[in-house]
RNA sequence: GCGCCGUUCGCAUAGUGGCUAUUGCAGCGGACUGUAAAUUCGCGGCCCUCUGGGCAUCGCUGGUUCGAGUCCAGCACGGCGCA
């Protein structure tokens, strides 16, 4: 993997802006940054075919996911069908992530026994009733942390099973995506500094494993060595955030080798993407790629390109398109709201993408309303399309040299 | 005509005489940021001085009872069976 910096940002009073743009080249082609990548967490991007991502979408590449394709098919599977872009008929370069969101958000125990909010109120209210029942309630925990990695139940059929940092990375050499990350701790945004400290070190720890072991497989099958990403943590805290970055952006193996990339990690609040982001990414090497893990609300990609960011992945615009919701210049439409039934203009009059050209709001919305499956598919192309595409116009206004401008005027459009 | 069964929110359902009548679907609205998500959470009779309170309601009419969706009688409607 090789990345150039075409353009940097000055700003108009002749300080240094972390905006830049470039290119990423691996084996399967390039990508044009900053992008936002689309993501194909079970490698498909869910309702969408790989042809509808790069001609209606215009993606430059996806991002699918350790865990789950680790879970199913299995990697040897997808190694066996020649790789992931292969199995998944995507020509274009690839990501995986490294399952160790998955640690997080499937719910676990840290620390003193204490429980994490899982992915929504419901699940955390049964973990907090379990509590009172026994405090080693195993039977509620889908995953559990300790210092060498992460046991957890698969999610399919409650077998238990185990990655450490090796494991991942050997994992995701199966795989053979071009763009791998180390296995990392994502602590829960309610963590206490004590905790998110503790996360950043066995972070910096796994990295380092990470490092090691990317180095070994490289070696014994160095045709198809993916590029891999060391991953930053820290939570909200300006120390830990920096740290973090100088440790991971800094590492270097006796043999010379370090990371070509980095993973920006973590739960963040709206207000954390003009600080977080940017405390590291003024810290990173400025020379390798930096990818905003799971980060991709249409201000977010604006103040993240801002402050430094090249990749971005998010899974709202698939998410909210399968449940009826549209990004719209100004806001987001349910399409399920009764008032849009008997609406026969275009979903947004502004986008260029298949969806708004060719079909109207009522449609949509009989389609939701009927469960047609077709529904997610046209909102899911417009929903990517919109994202993938606010990205490319900030990539043009660098290289244009107008992006102050173009900035300020896209955050009036969205907030 | 006789016998049996049934009638509970738009539809479908639950409901040992006792507090606020259940659940699903449909309806209306919300949420969703490295996907346990084609998921999920609210609301859903009327009225008021609305962080609370009041009045209704289980086909209809009457009865038993401190208390009836629930028990009894009659009526209406529907289904099945027998004539």
């Amino acid at each position: 993997m090789k990345f150039t910096i075409q353009s940097k940002v000055v700003n108009a009073d002749g300080s240094k802006s972390l905006a830049r743009a470039g290119i990423i080249k691996t084996a399967h082609g390039i990508i044009e940054t900053p992008a936002f990548i689309p993501v194909g967490t079970k490698a498909t991007v869910k309702a969408t075919t790989t042809d509808e991502v790069r001609d209606k979408v215009g993606a430059g590449a996806v991002l699918a996911n350790t865990y789950h394709l680790y879970l199913q098919p299995g990697d040897e599977i997808i190694k066996r069908a020649g790789g992931l872009g292969k199995f998944m008929n995507w020509s274009g370069p690839t990501f995986t992530d490294s399952g160790g969101f998955q640690a997080f958000s499937l719910g676990t125990v840290k620390g003193r026994g204490k429980k994490i909010v899982g992915e929504n109120d419901q699940v955390s209210i049964i973990n907090d009733q379990s509590d009172h029942k026994s405090s080693e309630d195993s039977e509620s925990m889908m995953a559990k942390i300790d210092d060498d990695g992460v046991t957890f139940k698969s999610v399919i059929d409650g077998s238990e099973h185990r990655f450490t940092p090796e494991r991942s990375i050997e994992i995701q050499h199966n795989i053979g995506a071009d763009i791998i990350f180390a296995f990392d701790e994502c602590a829960t945004p309610g963590a206490d500094y004590e905790y998110q400290k503790k996360a950043v070190e066995r972070t910096k720890l796994w990295a380092e494993r990470c490092l090691n072991e990317n180095s070994k497989l490289k070696i014994e099958n160095s045709a198809t060595s993916p590029a891999l990403f060391g991953i930053v943590q820290g939570g909200r805290h300006e120390d830990l955030r920096r740290m973090s970055a100088k440790d991971i952006g800094s590492m270097t193996l006796s043999s010379g080798e370090s990371f070509d990339g980095f993973g920006i990690g973590g739960s963040f609040d709206k207000d954390d993407i003009g600080t977080a982001v940017r405390w590291v990414c003024e810290e990173l090497p400025e020379n390798k790629p930096r990818h905003l893990l799971g980060i991709g609300e249409p201000v977010d990609l604006i103040l993240g390109v801002a402050n430094g960011v090249d990749t971005f992945d998010c899974v709202a615009p698939t998410r909210l398109a399968r449940t009826g919701a549209a990004y719209v210049g100004n806001g987001r439409l349910n399409l399920l709201n009764a008032q849009f039934k008997d609406d026969f203009g275009p979903l947004d009059s502004n986008c260029k993408c298949d969806t708004c050209k060719n079909y109207s709001r009522a449609y949509l919305a009989h389609l939701f309303r009927a469960k047609e499956m077709l529904g997610a598919t046209l909102l899911s192309v417009h929903n990517l399309y919109f994202l993938v595409n606010i990205v490319k116009r900030l990539r043009q206004a660098i290289l244009d040299g107008k992006f102050e401008e173009v900035k300020e005027e896209m955050l009036k459009d969205f907030s």
